[in-house]
DNA sequence: GATACATCCTGTAGTCACTACAGGATCAAG
DNA sequence: CTTGATCCTGTAGTGACTACAGGATGTATC
């Protein structure tokens, strides 16, 4: 008897792939070009027929995508990930540690903006008189 | 006797001003280009004169960039500073309330971006066998 | 078989906020 | 008068898409 996939289906076009992924057509076109995604298989006409593997890649890609990598890091994690050595999980552990400090860093940044933000929306919200208290905030020379 | 100004320059050409106001030279041209920043006066030459005035709302624009407004809220934000009624301070808070919520959903985000590296970054110098917990983070059907 | 409509194709251009050049003019100092 | 710094305009590149034009297929209905 026949093996039921769970998950990957055997054929789709590009739009089914669309909408079960989550991923714009225009998209997942520009993937292609790019070089991140490998070029599918095509009908005699020219349509692409998505099969598991780039099925199971482009989930990849959009997880990577989810945890704020670039397409050129997810790129060099794709070929490590097909590597597959003890060598090649230290470095993959090396450009996530690398991306999680940027990560923290815009944290960082984004918790500075929101203390000022707040703290200025409050004031102006108080009805602080004379003036903006957001706008002289921006007016003045020291943030 | 004369008044000693503070802190805005008489006159400036666009180097001084960028190494001043810590802002490209470029990107001070772009900003006269797409009308955020009102255009100087020019010398005979055609070279461009910052008088205090340019001075001051480039570093507006600076201080709004810095907390995360685009370009196009910062024009907003500077129509409204000339204004300066009592209902275009409800305007700027409502402007900069939406802007809090973006800037707190990308904390949120980036938070959840955090955990999940952080934890997977773990487990990869952990050496945890066999293969490599991030990719396999990464392959895994749910994030 | 004809028609209608959905889906697909390629290629180009737009977005945001810059940044980087090319190719030329002007300025200040020696 | 020449050198080197600074300035000018205009165009094109970045990243990660998104949108559209203009055309070729595919599928369902009459």
């Amino acid at each position: 008897m026949p093996s039921i996939a769970p998950q990957p289906p055997a054929a789709l076009p590009i739009g089914e792939l669309s909408r079960r992924s989550g991923v714009n057509i225009e998209t997942i076109r520009y993937y292609e070009r790019i070089k991140v995604l490998p070029a599918p298989p095509r009908t005699a006409s020219g349509r692409r027929v998505y099969g598991p593997a780039e099925t199971r890649t482009l989930a990849f890609i959009r997880r990577s995508r989810e945890l704020g990598f670039t397409l050129d890091e997810i790129r060099t994690l794709l070929a490590l990930s097909a590597e597959n050595g003890q060598g090649a999980c230290a470095e993959v552990s090396e450009l996530a540690t690398g991306h999680l400090a940027e990560v923290r860093a815009k944290i960082a940044d984004l918790r500075a903006m929101e203390r000022i933000l707040a703290d200025a929306v409050r004031r102006c919200d108080a009805g602080e008189a004379p003036g903006c208290p957001l706008i002289d905030t921006l007016w003045r020379s020291t943030l």
